[in-house]
DNA sequence: CCCCCCCC
């Protein structure tokens, strides 16, 4: 037989609203619930128990995480009997009335007993809002210890299965419960509690009285969608506080009625909106939950004095560089300043088949450049200027051809932006020496990053299956040109940055580029060379472009072009000559593609570099000689 | 309740 008595009565009390009340009980069931999460560092185990008062049970009564040792080092388990200190009642749907109990602070009293009592289950939803047309305040609801009228005759009705439950006295003092800490029947309000601000960090769908102030970092466009509930259409933006952030999301009239309101960058007083487990696959904020604006949520602006605790924007940018050593479809924040941009252009996406208009732009710093994509409205809305510091909060990384930038509908962007020095400092060094340095591209697949490309020979090439893979193959070899299409070597190419497109000879001093739908009155040569190289294991056919075509010929595409023009072919003939007897380290990147349904394999010339011993260091040596002993 | 983020 145990020590303890029950607090008969005290769950529905508790269900009804006073919290107040210590109760003691005894823990029945022990159920863990597994929140989903994909960092396995994080422990999102909760326990859910099932609590009797000796009378009665309830299930849904979540265990505060602060106490989950308490079950992990087998002090609270089945049986035990606890004294609520601090409990609180909370709605979980509104429609259905269900409710939950959070035990905050509990003790156990006694860790070993027995099971007291016959109680029976209270149920989990209309305990509380069905009807509320009586006024009959009689029954007091903070009696301790004795009060089982109310518990018997609740589950007498529960029993029963009415829908009138539990009794007129327990709807009726729904009243004070609302008044207390909850809003279950209460219409939407218009007024936000401004005196008791949460962090954002506190949040939990548990909680259902609060207010949070936050500052809005990125808020998408509207979309419209389509599913099997018919049309919708909604928005999302982050909100971030010094504690935390969270991402929210507003559909139909929510969205309408917000997406105006909110700005990004401005700090907003919200209160009362649904919270949930954050949807990993798509929310990759720092926070479990994620929030949805509903028809009681409140949002006011705050003014900007009173915004002022809420710290600004914060971007946290890598360097260029160093978005080689990150993961693709990583999301980061990057700056640089736009060294070039182009036009708008449509694709049309292969998943969708919907058009979506794209603008590339070359974004430098002082150590890389890399291209980054920006679609749909931040595409046609990105004004060019010349040459303006950008910065990107929320980007992703691709890797296309090596590494890109490519814009989410959540990323923020933001044109010289005054709140960090690296604006200042990036401006400074690109009009002083960036705009003239030819800084590695991380989009031209050759310069990776620090990844270490090895060395290979051209037989190895076919033996290890290289190019065969999604993902292009990236290996150095040491060759000799044998070979060069003279003809194809430069081409007449368009004029305008980053088209690159051959452009045709109109015959009456203009050419005429069909990418860009422009004729031009000049044109810029540009080399394509078609080269077969060779070591001892065998030859290849390679591409080689601009920089590397001019290292491998040691003359501008612009004067090779001349030559040709001008029918000089004892010097083009010489150029060739030269190449071909110098013996140099290639680095390729070799992918196979589809062409007129043939699956070929392409070998592109990423760098061309003269094996200067002194300039490489001893792995490079190293590796040479091995390759030169397998040769041998 | 969305969850698409596209193309070479």
């Amino acid at each position: 037989m145990s020590g303890q008595r029950l607090t008969t009565g005290a769950l529905l009390r508790y269900l009804r609203g006073n919290s107040s009340e210590k109760a003691i009980l005894q823990v029945v069931g022990i159920k863990t619930i597994d929140s989903k999460t994909d960092d396995p560092s994080v422990s999102a185990k909760r326990y859910r128990l099932m609590l009797s008062d000796g009378k009665s049970t309830f299930s849904s009564c979540m265990l505060g995480t602060q106490m989950n040792q308490l079950i992990e080092m087998n002090s609270l388990k089945e049986n035990s009997i606890v004294r609520i200190d601090r409990v609180m009642v909370n709605a979980i749907d509104k429609q259905t009335g269900r409710v939950m109990l959070m035990l905050y602070e509990l003790e156990v009293l006694q860790s070993d007993s027995e099971r007291i009592g016959d109680p029976v289950a209270l149920p989990l939803t209309d305990i509380i809002n069905n009807g509320n047309n009586n006024t009959n305040r009689s029954e007091t609801n903070d009696n301790n210890q004795t009060s089982t009228t109310t518990a018997s005759s609740a589950t007498n009705v529960i029993r029963n299965g009415s829908k009138t439950l539990p009794t007129i006295d327990d709807r009726n003092n729904t009243k004070n419960f609302n008044g207390d800490n909850n809003r279950l029947t209460a219409k939407a309000s218009n007024t936000i509690d401004k005196e008791r601000i949460v962090n954002i960090d506190t949040l939990n769908p548990y909680m259902n009285k609060w207010t949070i102030k936050v500052r809005v970092s990125s808020k998408s466009q509207i979309r419209n969608y389509q599913n099997a509930r018919g049309p919708g259409k909604l928005f999302n933006c982050d909100l971030v506080d010094q504690s935390g952030e969270i991402r929210a999301a507003a559909f139909n009239t929510e969205c309408d009625k917000f997406h105006s309101l909110l700005e990004i960058g401005k700090v907003y007083y919200i209160a009362r909106a649904s919270l949930k487990p954050a949807n990993r696959q798509f929310n990759s904020l720092n926070n479990d939950y994620e929030m949805t604006f509903n028809y009681d949520t409140c949002i006011e602006q705050c003014d900007t004095d009173e915004g002022q605790s809420i710290p600004q924007i914060q971007f946290n940018f890598i360097p260029i560089s160093e978005i080689a050593n990150r993961p693709a479809n990583n999301v980061c924040d990057v700056i640089g300043v736009v060294k070039s941009i182009s036009n708008i252009d449509t694709i049309i996406s292969k998943t969708s088949q919907k058009e979506f208009n794209k603008r590339e732009l070359l974004l430098v710093d002082e150590n890389a450049s890399i291209t980054v994509t920006l679609w749909g409205q931040q595409a046609e809305d990105f004004q060019n200027s010349s040459n303006p510091v950008v910065a990107f909060k929320g980007i992703r990384i691709g890797d296309f051809n090596g590494r890109t930038l490519s814009t989410l509908n959540s990323t923020l962007i933001s044109q010289d932006p005054i709140e960090t020095q690296r604006t200042i400092e990036l401006r400074t060094w690109y009009d002083k020496e960036g705009k003239l340095m030819d800084l590695p591209d991380l989009s031209k697949g050759a310069d990776i990053g620090n990844q270490q490309v090895p060395f290979k020979t051209l037989s190895q090439i076919n033996t290890e299956g290289l190019g065969l893979n999604d993902k292009p193959d990236y290996i150095n070899i040491k060759a000799t040109t044998t070979l060069i299409k003279k003809d194809t070597a430069v081409y007449m190419m368009c004029p305008e940055e980053r088209c690159g497109k051959k452009v045709v000879d109109e015959n009456n001093g203009t050419f005429r580029c069909e990418k860009c739908n422009k004729t031009y009155n000049h044109f810029k040569w540009s080399y394509m060379i078609s080269a077969e190289i060779s070591d001892s294991t065998g030859a290849q056919w390679i591409s080689a472009f601009r920089n590397e075509a001019e290292t491998l010929l040691g003359i501008s595409a612009d004067e090779f072009g001349n030559h040709k023009l001008n029918q000089n072919e004892n010097i083009i003939d010489d150029i060739f000559q030269k190449t071909m007897n110098r013996e140099r380290i290639f680095k390729l990147r070799i992918k196979s593609d589809q062409y007129n349904d043939e699956q070929r394999m392409r070998l592109t010339c990423m760098r061309v570099s003269d094996i200067d011993w002194s300039s490489h260091g001893r792995r490079l040596i190293e590796e040479i000689n091995q390759i030169e002993s397998i040769q041998h």
